[in-house]
RNA sequence: GGACACAUAGCUCAGUUUGGUUAGAGCGUUGCCCUCACAUGGCAGAGGUCGAAGGUUCAAGUCCUUCUGUGUCCACCA
């Protein structure tokens, strides 16, 4: 009797496996020190805002499948877990929360906002930690950090104290990437370039002495001009060369403007002459401090244009534009517009297009740190997956740029910056050891205030691979688990997250954080769209999980992970199956074996009295052992769980399985059947932890928690070309004549008898005939000189096999046919064919000469079989 | 504008590194089976000029060139 319910349900099973694993905590890390060591790898931090998709779903599980993996295989795991204070996106949901109140952050003020916030946070910065843990995710959930953790704080003062010590931070007023929305600045990776259909307006300007006279510039952002202070012409411009130095008047606003030589401008775009607005533009600003020019800002943050644009004051940057074109159109200032294509940059939180702003803010100075990540990997630090990322990797780094860190909003680390009366900052891990710098510099104590901003939210996830640990303090913990071996996710955060915890690590930890990184894919819908919830196509992991079960889920992902991701409800049926399947295996296995046949391992069996099936799967089970090992350790995954797919269901299940029906007394088959299904299990573990713990679990008759198990051992000697050779003979032979009996519509109750041909059975294939009789349902085999034919023994309908071609040189027949009829026509390429097979086959430096001769022997000879077979089996239709 | 990747069955993808039998799998589809582990199953079939055109080679899905299409990343031409 089987002790496995009837019928696999995953539901039950996983709620039973993760309270047990909440109970026995098999996922805590301590610092064993195991022989095989520490391997540690730290999750992606999700937003504390997040509601788990499918992206986390496969990011986790490709995690869990290394980490389930290297347990078993004896390392002290550490699987870190935690979330990231995401700054700008929790601040947006909770100000959304208190919009409904009727309430804004200002009138709420700092110190009751920030008291929402943590509510929130308390109340649901578990969630997606809980789905993550629904997933199965085999995670130090003791551990789970939070980068707004007191001690994750300490963290990130100490870092910025001590870059700005070491020069490597500054404070300045720079044009940055601005939303007038989210009202704070934002790094250059934080404002995505987006294409849009513009347009280009050509605005005359005039000459002071001759105002019939003008310059034609062309701008894409007409609003910009109230802020002009220049135009600029490249020096080397037949047309404007001599123009250079007289003075223009700025229309609307009247302001005298010169115009002014600089190479920057390219002459062929657009009239070759460009208005210069140095608060506004990123290259404007460089000309204005490359010429002197006067920065004249004319926007409020909140992109209402401001006093400095005159009659335009109070409108909207986009309703400026509008009017002043209007404007324009009646002065009689606007020559032409024409439509233009090109990229507009926008806040990748809100979608705002982003304004280049002129403001004070703080940043990192990247070059030094981008330098040495460069040695590093120019040294094999990281290795990058898929290859083709290292070069876009290592041409940010070249081309790097400041990092602007500082941000105009209240959720998030505070800079660790004090200022005087006068504005001048004492950088500073706290406001007393800010005062002592401030009390040396004035000889006396003074009043200090801290800066308002709080820094970017990739300032403290930069750190995430030691912070976590402990760092600054030197735990146990850092010492043992840093670095980390491998970081999964996304291509997209790259450069936010990936480049810059490189480049913390080897400035505050002397070494990389990771070994390799793993860049999957993005986890598309069935026709290829992003999964977006304004599409309605987003499919929802936990919707999934509930219908299908976690491991379904996982298997599925894996299984279907390309280079992107393409997911419909429907494949998520395949990894349920399978995990059916594996249930239904288990219980026939349980069903059909003694007692005493359930041993610990392969060990227990007597080899030599192994039925020929049973050393045929034991040869493939090795083989699918060893790749699968080879397989995860080097994160192909997908293949991984193909390669188990395939043993378990075609190999075992669908061959082995049948092939033993009915002959499954001898106790030796019943332990191999029984330990490498309990192996497979373990194989398997890793993708789908759930219901192969539980049916281990079944077989032990024990609870086991499957992951601290050791990985099964590997055994060359089970490899038994023999018995593979022979087996796949039965398997051709079986296939063709299934193939007749299908054919010839002859029933499984009716008689059969097989005549084969006996020529080419080996004495093992003529031993385990009756394995094939009973697959085959074949009441008797003829053995004798000829070919294959199934007679129908009711009707006495018989029909020739011709599709059976048993094995060896017969097969090689029609093959080599092929080859000869070549040889004919073209006898110097045929042979110059010859020699290049047998050179691939080893036989490059054995006087080739003879062995071509030998083997066109061979050909010819082959070629007389061939048509005599092909002849028999003509007469047989 | 710059860089990279991809293109194989109706769909999603292996196979290309190192050229070498008859190009594979899953899903879908067609036919036959509820055979006592499993119909969430079994067996069999149909379906591919490997994006196009050249080239190298005895031999190209695999290497080279060009083209077409798709996608991704980067980017301060106003």
């Amino acid at each position: 009797m089987s002790e496995i319910a009837s019928r696999y349900n995953p539901k039950d099973i996983e709620e039973k496996r993760l309270k047990l694993w909440d109970e026995k905590r098999p996922f805590h890390a301590t610092a064993k020190r195991s022989p095989k060591g520490a391997f540690t790898i730290v999750i992606p931090p999700p937003n504390v805002t997040g509601v788990l998709h499918m992206g986390h779903a496969l990011n986790n599980t490709l995690q869990d499948i290394l980490t389930r993996y290297k347990r078993m295989n004896g390392f002290d795991v550490l699987w870190m877990p935690g979330t990231d204070h995401a700054g700008i996106a929790t601040q947006n949901v909770v100000e959304k929360q208190i919009a409904k109140e009727g309430l804004t952050r200002e009138t709420l003020g700092r110190e009751k906002f920030m008291q929402r916030l943590w509510e929130w946070k308390q109340k649901n910065g578990d969630t997606i930690i809980n789905q993550l843990h629904k997933l199965g995710s085999s995670c130090d959930w003791d551990r789970t950090r939070f980068t707004m953790d007191a001690d994750y704080s300490e963290a990130v003062k100490e870092v910025f104290v001590e870059l700005y010590n070491r020069g490597l931070i500054y404070q300045g007023n720079y044009i940055i990437n601005w939303c007038p929305r989210c009202e704070t600045a934002l790094a250059d990776e934080e404002a995505e370039h987006k294409d849009s259909n513009g347009n280009l307006w050509h605005i005359k300007y005039p000459f002071k002495d001759d105002p019939e006279g003008f310059v034609v510039v062309a701008t894409t952002r007409p609003e910009t001009m109230l802020g002009d202070t220049a135009v600029a012409v490249n020096p080397a411009d037949e047309r404007y060369r001599h123009l250079i130095g007289k003075t223009l008047v700025l229309p609307l606003i009247k302001r005298e403007i010169r115009i002014i030589a600089d190479d920057f401008v390219d002459r062929d775009f657009g009239s070759g002459a460009v208005k210069v607005t140095p608060a506004h533009d990123p290259n404007d600003f460089a000309m204005g401090r490359r010429h002197n020019l006067e920065f004249i800002n004319i926007m409020h943050p909140n992109g209402i244009l401001n006093k400095n644009a005159g009659r335009f004051d109070g409108l909207d940057r986009f309703e400026a534009r509008k009017e002043i074109i209007k404007a324009l159109k009646e002065e009689g200032r606007l020559l032409k517009i024409d439509s233009h294509a090109h990229s507009v940059r926008r806040c990748y939180r809100c979608d705002t297009i982003v304004e280049p702003y002129l403001s004070k803010q703080w940043f990192v100075k990247m070059k030094p740190l981008a330098e040495k990540a460069h040695a590093a990997f120019k040294a094999g630090k990281p290795r990058i997956q898929p290859k083709r990322w290292e070069k876009v990797y290592e041409n940010w780094l070249v081309d790097i740029r400041d990092w602007c860190i500082s941000r105009q909003i209240w959720w998030g680390h505070r800079i660790p910056v004090w200022y005087d009366a006068q504005g001048t900052p004492f950088v500073a891990k706290t406001e007393a050891e800010a005062s002592i710098l401030a009390k040396a510099k004035h000889g006396k104590n003074v009043p200090l205030k801290q800066d308002p901003d709080v820094l970017d939210t990739w300032f403290s996830s930069w750190l995430w691979p030691f912070a976590t640990l402990g760092w600054p303090k030197k735990t146990e913990d850092v010492k043992y688990f840093y670095p980390t071996a491998a970081l999964f996710t996304a291509p997209e955060i790259i450069f936010f997250w990936v480049a810059r915890m490189v480049m913390a690590g080897i400035e505050f930890m002397d070494e990389p954080p990771f070994a390799d990184v793993i860049l999957h894919g993005t986890v598309r819908d069935a026709k290829g769209r992003k999964m977006s919830k304004s599409l309605g196509n987003a499919v929802d992991p936990l919707e999934i999980i509930e219908q299908y079960g976690a491991d379904a889920l996982r298997l599925s992902m894996v299984l279907n992970s390309g280079q992107d991701i393409y997911i419909s409800n429907e494949k998520f049926e395949v990894g349920r199956n399978f995990a059916n399947k594996l249930w239904n295996a288990s219980r026939f296995i349980l069903m059909n074996i003694r007692p005493e046949a359930r041993v610990a391992d392969l060990s227990a069996i007597n080899r030599a009295g192994l039925s020929l099936p049973s050393r045929w799967v034991l040869s493939r089970y090795s083989q699918a052992l060893t790749e699968v090992g080879l397989a995860i350790e080097q994160y192909r995954y997908s293949e991984g769980v193909n390669i188990l797919y395939e043993f378990f269901w075609g190999t075992y299940c669908d061959w082995y399985l049948e092939m033993m029906k009915g002959r499954f007394d001898d106790i030796n088959d019943q332990k191999a059947a029984y330990v490498i299904l309990k192996n497979t299990l373990k194989m398997l573990h890793p993708f789908i932890p759930f219901v192969t713990e539980e049916l281990y679990s079944e077989f032990e008759g024990a609870e086991t928690i499957l992951t601290l198990e050791p990985w099964p051992l590997h055994d060359d000697t089970l490899v038994d070309t023999a018995a593979d050779a022979s087996v796949n003979i039965l398997i051709d032979l079986s296939t063709g004549i299934r193939n007749a009996r299908s054919q010839w519509g002859i029933k499984p109750q009716d008689e059969i008898t097989c005549i084969l041909t006996a020529e080419h059975f080996d004495a093992t294939l003529k031993d385990n005939l009756d394995v094939l009789k009973r697959l085959l349902k074949i009441s008797s085999f003829d053995l004798r000189q000829g070919n294959a034919r199934v007679r129908n023994a009711a009707t006495g309908v018989a029909g020739p096999v011709t599709f059976f071609i048993p094995l060896g040189d017969v097969i090689d027949v029609t093959k080599e046919r092929v080859r000869i009829e070549v040889e004919v026509d073209q006898q110097e390429k045929a042979a110059a064919g010859i020699e290049g097979r047998l050179a691939n086959a080893g036989f490059v430096n054995k006087a080739p000469v003879d062995v071509i001769a030998k083997e066109r022997e061979r050909l010819v000879e082959l070629r007389s079989k061939s048509s005599d077979l092909r002849k028999t089996l003509a007469s047989l239709v």
